[in-house]
DNA sequence: TATAATGTTTGAAC
DNA sequence: AGTTCAAACATTAT
């Protein structure tokens, strides 16, 4: 169900229970949610899609997977995985992966790789591109170690903006390509998390799940593509296939 | 009604 | 040892 922009969302909705107590914890959760009554939130965060629930020594790990869901003071009628009551509501999570981690959140991750983060440094990215010639794109614009938060949509959609064929290789892209998709796909994030807030994020697809190009009208293409094996909508007439290396230095090299 | 899907981890088999 | 790949988790929209 989420892409990181929607894990911002069920973020800003979770922030009425900073700096709440936890009144009750129960849920089938392998962790020792015991342990979680009495304690203080002291804030929520995010990283690509995960959201984690800051407590003072130790996190929550929430990552809905393809099926989770929650529900902030509201049940869903199927086994929760953790509830977490609090005096002014409650905050449900089902079908969701949860771990608790002992340590601070800063220990563990960096925001300069998440897409939806103040810290978000293009430049660092650009660094991963670099040294991933071999790679497909559709992988990599689903490699939460290079754009943490991007999901299958977002891959999509980008690859149709910068018409491009999922099946293209990094090693093929300019130094310039590679600098237009990272802005693209970032720019691509925000739009989603605006969209999503207004509840029309899906009237902008313009690939994802379409029946025809918008651009050329033919019929959009689905495949299972890379080795992440998931599934790329996209249009063979507008979206250029890109194996060829480019090898521009080497050749101004050899020439000189 | 059957299928596919906004995802990740684990562990077996090469 | 490094990789590949299926399995597992499990709901819901179409």
């Amino acid at each position: 169900m989420p892409e990181g922009p929607s894990i911002v969302i069920l973020k800003e909705e979770a922030q009425i229970f900073e700096g709440k107590k936890v009144l009750s914890a129960i849920g089938n959760a392998k962790i020792d949610i015991e342990s979680l009554k009495g304690k203080t939130v002291i804030e929520f965060k995010t990283w690509g899609k995960q959201l984690l629930i800051c407590f003072n020594g130790f996190y929550i790990r929430v990552h809905l997977l393809l099926f989770g869901s929650y529900r902030i003071n509201e049940k869903r009628d199927m086994p929760v995985r953790l509830s977490l009551k609090f005096k002014n509501g409650e905050l449900n999570f089902y079908n969701a992966s949860v771990q608790l981690v002992m340590g601070k959140p800063e220990d563990n991750y960096d925001w300069e790789l998440d897409t939806m983060s103040d810290e978000w440094n293009s430049e660092r990215a650009f660094q991963s591109l670099q040294k991933m010639d071999k790679a497909m794109i559709c992988d990599v614009l689903v490699n939460q170690d290079v754009f943490a938060g991007s999901g299958n949509i977002v891959k999509n959609e980008v690859l149709f903006i910068i018409r491009t064929h999922p099946e293209s290789l990094i090693g093929a892209l300019s130094v310039k390509e590679k600098k237009d998709l990272i802005k693209i796909l970032h720019k691509y994030c925000l739009d989603f998390y605006h969209w999503k807030k207004a509840f029309e994020f899906k009237l902008h697809w313009q690939i994802y799940k379409q029946r025809i190009c918008p651009r050329c009208k033919i019929p959009v293409t689905v495949k299972k593509t890379g080795l992440s094996n998931r599934k790329s909508h996209f249009c063979t007439s507008c979206q250029e296939l890109k194996i060829k290396q480019k090898r521009a230095r080497q050749r101004q090299a050899t020439e000189a």
